[in-house]
DNA sequence: AACGTGACTGCCC
DNA sequence: CGGGCAGCCACGT
């Protein structure tokens, strides 16, 4: 579907994050671990994190992407996690009374493919 | 080619 | 999931 039109190599994990965070469905999060392994590297989740950083894609709401304990690790490329929390609130998702998503409600698997 | 760094994860206590 | 240590991947210098 998109790689009829997507011109991306290899190299480019970071096209091919943005590829699979822009799939994940409102309301749901996943892991850097997780687009990982989809990725083919299970121990590539700091080059997730890298790609992210790499480049603030509109088309790929990072904002989606917490890390295995359900907590916003971009607030240092965010400034500030309460911005991501209060969007990811408007999407539907819950959060706990310690402010970290509720991994077992929203976890989404690229796998999945869909909601 | 090597070292250092980073939006991580797994295992151990 | 409280804190600490090591491993992995890709990039910049």
């Amino acid at each position: 579907m998109l790689d009829s039109k997507t011109p991306m190599a290899e190299t480019d994990y970071f096209n091919l994050v943005m590829e699979v965070v822009a799939r994940i469905p409102p309301g749901r999060v996943t892991t850097y671990g997780l687009i990982a392994r989809h990725l083919g590297r299970p121990r590539g989740a700091r080059t997730v994190g890298w790609a992210l950083n790499g480049g603030s894609a509109d088309g790929a709401p990072c904002h989606r992407v917490v890390n295995r304990l359900g907590e916003l690790s971009g607030r240092m490329s965010f400034g500030n996690q309460f911005v991501m929390e209060d969007l990811l609130r408007s999407e539907g998702v819950s959060f706990c009374e310690n402010g970290t998503i509720r991994m077992d409600l929203h976890l989404w698997d690229p796998s999945a493919g869909g909601p």
